[in-house]
DNA sequence: CACTACATACATACTGGTCGGTATGTTGCT
DNA sequence: AGCAACATACCGACCAGTATGTATGTAGTG
């Protein structure tokens, strides 16, 4: 991912402020996503850029600023994007939510890495409060978005009446990242798989009897 | 935690090789839990137990074989008494079960900590394939003790004869870690406290309609 | 429009501290 | 005596961070 590649067409672009900053923080996103954050060498991000110290330093304050900025400008758009925006579609949460859940990727890094989220948050929450109140915030805007959508599932009759939004919303959290967390560790597809089958099973509970077709 | 803590009433006891080593794992264990297994700190583990490092490197290998220790014979034991024991006495699986996920620690610093076994998982499977295999063995035996108890169950007829006994306990771990990573991020235990009553709500569905009282 | 001046955007070389690991010495137990 | 069970001192690699130098874009002035 070397600095030239979306550059002008104009031969070697030397100075695009943007850029850097935008590939140092996509291969700073690998790199922690691959090796987890203290374990994340700034020299391994500076090889993958082609950029040098001296700039990393001049558009970050350091190694935690960085990954402060990881989880603002990656994590919580990439939550934004899967997740809050498909459900903000007028359709049925429900099976929104299971189209979501089923387009999970199951490639062999991805089953391997884990959930980015989770993985930041399992690491960092409990050693750099910082990073958990971040973190903290992009899991907040996720359970909050899933159970608005889960509301407005009831107000249209799609959404059984009898379960509480927020903890439901929840739940689906919990049991998503278990499996993801869960397959990680088994390093199989299958485990992801059979998750993703029990969730959507799981789902499909909670629409009232007799309600949209799947 | 001082070695002479347990030693024997005779004064000042110098050699006690056993006691050294066990010592040296349950204290590598409390710091492995606090600051991870990367960032856990060799002295921080001396500091605590008042032993050497000439000691610690005559029981263990180094830090990877004192980390593979902790998960065989910490780890892998809380497991056992926590979960498998209680699962083979004759009574209701799913009581059980309820009983084991009602005594989960709701102390800060256990809500803080999260869960050892995942955490570990969570950060040492993806670097280190020795790790990974000892903790996907810890995994496996805890979803295998589960499924048995709840095949048990079956034919004693106290749990749905409809549900698939392996998916039904890789969902149960998957819920259950994963609310113990929500409730370790948000640092609230209104968050586990949550997360185990509807832990508690599906485990009950799992049972036969008319079945044994809660 | 040319020329300067300054802030921005980098590049390079080095440092200081941390920490796992080791080499080697010493003491207690049988 | 001799091996097991420690204790002490030290090393060297790694790595975030910094000091300092350099080139580029750009705004302001006559």
């Amino acid at each position: 991912m070397l600095l030239r590649k979306h550059s002008k067409p104009s031969a070697k672009r030397q100075r695009n402020p943007k850029h850097t900053r935008e590939c140092l923080l996509q291969a700073a996103f690998q790199e922690v996503y691959k090796s987890g954050f203290q374990s994340a060498g700034l020299d391994t991000i500076l090889a993958a850029t082609g950029v040098t110290k001296g700039a990393l330093y001049y558009h970050f304050d350091g190694k935690e600023a960085l990954g402060h900025a990881i989880v603002d400008e990656v994590i919580a758009v990439m939550t934004r994007d899967k997740w809050l925006l498909p459900l903000l579609g007028g359709g049925d949460p429900i099976e929104t939510l299971i189209n979501i859940v089923r387009a999970t990727s199951l490639r062999p890094e991805a089953v391997r890495g884990g959930c980015p989220l989770n993985n930041l948050a399992q690491e960092m929450s409990p050693l750099d409060e910082k990073f958990r109140k971040r973190l903290a915030r992009v899991f907040q805007v996720w359970q909050e978005g899933i159970a608005t959508a889960l509301r407005r599932g009831q107000t249209q009759g799609t959404v059984r009446r009898d379960l509480d939004p927020d903890e439901t919303s929840s739940f689906l959290i919990a049991v998503y990242e278990g499996y993801i967390s869960l397959a990680k560790n088994a390093q199989d597809v299958n485990v992801l798989k059979a998750g993703i089958r029990n969730i959507v099973g799981w789902l499909r509970s909670l629409r009232v009897p007799g309600s949209s077709t799947d």
